[in-house]
DNA sequence: AGCACGCCGACT
DNA sequence: GTCGGCGTGCTC
């Protein structure tokens, strides 16, 4: 009895194995492999009646993990395709599409949960005032309550691990290691509530339903406010009358929030969640949950399109361009394409959603393949927002703030409305530069400048994180006050408490939010309008909607449009709209506007001029004169090594194997450096290879990943393939 | 990823 | 003579 196996390992290949079980392993099941002189965890694939590997090489299963599958044959066959797609170790692609807690290669039963219990120690200790420490007492009277699952855990602002430990210690908590329990999914008191579409909704909703029990890729374009939320809790109620489960995909996790209410209005019950904010725990709930059915409604960032599903009946993507569907390290696979190819394999509809679709989508429909659903305008009363550009070509300003924009935020605060200034770089400055010899500080381990935080006092490099006190001066000159270059959202903030001394004033990006529930604690005083002027980076564009918003100001608008990557005019405008979205819903209108050096953009043109589409034909008529994507697919061999030499001559060689290959209508530029060719410490360069067509570029990665591993400059450099790259840069 | 095998320099 | 450097190749 002999079963083949993708074992977790980095190795391309499947293995084979004896069983001397009684039964044979599932296909799908895990099973403990010996592994050259390890043990690892692998999944069963096939059952095989013979092995091409020698009998005497041939190993024994050590042990059968699982009775049922943990990959059904949905998961088993998109697992293949994903691993086929991006050149990836199936065993590998398999151990990601799983939570972390059935990766591992020791072998454990169903999932346990650890639980606590109130001692009578304590339950005594409560009612006195000995217990002074208030997190302490916090945390003890939710023990008391008997609601501490790890739900409740996460969902506190604070650390609560050390409270608890503080608890036990003094004997007052005891801990206790339970079964887990799928959280019961609790029907909301109130029946699904009837969702009121327009026409335009109604009709996408009638298109999609007709098409329900086939792979269809339906691309849903609709401005902010334009109701695409409406439509998929349709296509989901739907989806549930017939027994089916649903899974969401959100590009990040604030967004699940935003759905959760949602979805359990419409469907009657709340949805399971799935993202990295979770603990262990409790995704392998969800993937339980989703894996036997149980759970209906599944909402979740990327990882989320790996989860079994019993019977899966939509996917939705939303905000389809979003480039956090892109993961960036190990397999770089792209959820959004991915749940193409799974909707595909499990012949079921998808839909993709957005505001401002992405070129590849664009063109698919272009092309065909998927099919367009338009939901024009805003729905109700609201008006789209005004965009308008302020020209700061040879003006003299003193801050960041044009008079124009100033002017339109006085306004606002007269007439008390809010407005919500975007600029997407943290931290005061982000150069410092010496005013004696013009030097600027450096990161050492990156080809980076390190930007000044004044408020933490410490110069911070943004890319590999690394910080130092900012001892007032600089290493170069000794020279004391240097020159604060550029700015950031801090020294936004700065100026705009200098400029408007009576306005209340919020900063939200990273920094800001750094201790749990900060977050939500800023976005929550801006909305009951404790707040007249937002400052806010990335974290503010998505999701959240401002009702009293009025005024939104880009106040650098350069910074994309000045990107060498292709994709940035892309980029740019889908931003742009995206904040401009989070202006004047209902019935007050929205103003943007938009500082720049560059008012005769092309794109900045179309887009106030046109609109979305404009700059889409824009754009895409260039990629095709370019032969760049979505006309051409792409790859992007990087490579990381300590020494430059080892980096380049590594793809070199990659690239001496594509010209002996000799594959038609493929190019390939470089070596190249990155970007920032050192980072962390150390030096990135990369093959960028062009193919006109997917089965072209196709051959190439064959030939390449044939011969790469193999290469005797491999084991020097840290190499990587990146199938349809997003950031060239 | 681990891990052993193998061929070259500095140690008891 | 031996210990150990890491370059190379394999894991059913």
């Amino acid at each position: 009895m002999l079963v083949r196996v993708a074992v977790f390992a980095p190795v391309s290949g499947t293995f084979d194995y004896r069983v001397n079980a009684a039964r044979l392993p599932a296909i799908g099941a895990r099973v403990l492999v010996p592994f050259g002189r390890a043990r690892k965890m692998g999944v069963v694939l096939e059952h095989l009646p013979h092995s091409a590997v020698a009998r005497e090489k041939l190993k024994s299963v050590v042990e059968v993990v699982d009775e049922s599958p943990v990959a059904g044959p949905a998961v088993l066959a998109l697992a293949r395709r994903a691993a086929a797609y991006y050149r990836y170790p199936l065993g590998e692609v398999l151990a990601l599409a799983m939570p972390a807690s059935l990766r591992k290669a020791t072998a454990q039963g169903p999932a346990t949960e650890t639980n606590y219990r109130i001692s009578e120690a304590g339950r005594a200790a409560l009612g006195t005032t000995t217990l002074r420490a208030p997190r302490q007492r916090e945390v003890l009277a939710l023990v008391a309550s008997g609601d501490f699952s790890e739900q409740q855990r996460s969902a506190l602002a604070f650390d609560w691990r050390r409270p608890l430990r503080d608890l036990r210690e003094r004997g007052w908590v005891e801990e206790l290691q339970t079964q887990a329990a799928y959280s019961p999914v609790v029907p909301s008191a109130a029946t699904p509530s009837p969702l009121q579409l327009n026409g335009a909704q109604a009709e996408a909703v009638s298109s999609i339903s007709e098409g329900c029990d086939a792979f269809v890729v339906w691309l849903l374009q609709g401005v902010t406010g334009s109701g695409k939320t409406e439509v998929y809790l349709r296509a989901a109620q739907q989806v549930l009358e017939q027994g089916r489960q649903l899974l969401i995909l959100v590009p990040e996790i604030a967004l699940t929030e935003h759905f959760v209410s949602r979805v359990s209005a419409a469907t009657g019950q709340p949805p399971a969640l799935y993202h990295s904010g979770l603990t262990e725990s409790e995704r392998a709930l969800t993937w339980q949950a989703s894996a036997d059915g149980r759970a209906r409604v599944v909402i979740g960032t990327r990882s989320a399109i790996w989860l079994p599903c019993r019977r899966l009946g939509l996917v939705v993507v939303d905000e389809e361009h979003d480039g956090s569907y892109k993961q960036a390290e190990g397999m770089r696979y792209s959820a959004r394409d991915v749940a193409v190819m799974r909707a595909s394999l499990e012949s079921v509809p998808v839909i993709l959603g957005s505001a401002t679709p992405s070129m590849e989508s664009l063109v698919n429909v272009e092309r065909g393949k998927y099919r367009a659903l338009l939901l024009p305008g805003r729905a109700g009363a609201a008006k789209p927002p005004a965009m308008q550009v302020v020209d700061l070509r040879g003006r003299k300003l003193e801050t960041s703030i044009s008079p124009e924009l100033l002017d339109a935020i006085t306004r606002r605060l007269a007439r008390g409305e809010q407005s919500l200034l975007f600029l997407n770089r943290r931290g005061y400055a982000p150069t410092l530069m010496c005013h004696q010899c013009g030097e600027a500080a450096q990161c050492n381990r990156c080809h980076a400048r390190l930007v000044y935080h004044k408020w933490r006092s410490k110069l911070v490099c943004h890319h590999c994180g690394g910080e130092q006190p900012w001892r007032g001066r600089l290493d170069c000159c000794d020279q004391p006050e240097p020159i604060a270059v550029g700015a950031g959202t801090e020294r936004l903030e700065e100026t705009m408490r200098a400029l408007l001394p009576n306005a209340r004033i919020a900063r939200i990006d990273r920094d800001s939010t750094r201790s749990k529930g900060s977050r939500t604690r800023l976005l929550k005083a801006v909305l009951a309008q404790e707040v007249d002027v937002l400052i806010g980076t990335q974290m503010i564009a998505k999701g959240h909607h401002f009702p009293a918003v009025t005024l939104v100001g880009i106040v650098d608008a350069d910074q994309l449009l000045y990107s060498a990557d292709f994709r940035a005019g892309e980029r740019f405008v889908q931003q742009t709209l995206q904040v401009a979205g989070r202006a004047g819903r209902a019935e007050k209108p929205g103003e943007v506007l938009i500082q720049t050096h560059l008012p005769t953009h092309p794109l900045l043109r179309l887009l106030l001029g046109e609109g979305y589409q404009a700059c889409a034909d824009h754009i895409l008529a260039e990629r095709r004169l370019g032969a760049f994507p979505p006309y051409s697919a792409m790859a992007l061999i990087r490579a990381e090594a300590n020494h430059v030499d080892q980096a380049t001559a590594f793809l070199r060689r990659c690239a001496d194997v594509l010209a002996q290959a000799g594959i038609r209508d493929v190019s390939w530029m470089g070596p190249v450096p990155a970007p920032m060719e050192k980072r962390a410490g150390m030096f990135r360069w990369q093959l960028l290879l062009n193919a006109s067509a997917r089965p072209r570029l196709g051959q190439a990665l064959d030939v390449l990943i044939d011969a790469l591993p193999s290469l005797r400059e491999s084991g020097r450099v840290r190499w990587s393939l990146d199938v349809d790259p997003l950031e060239l840069f």
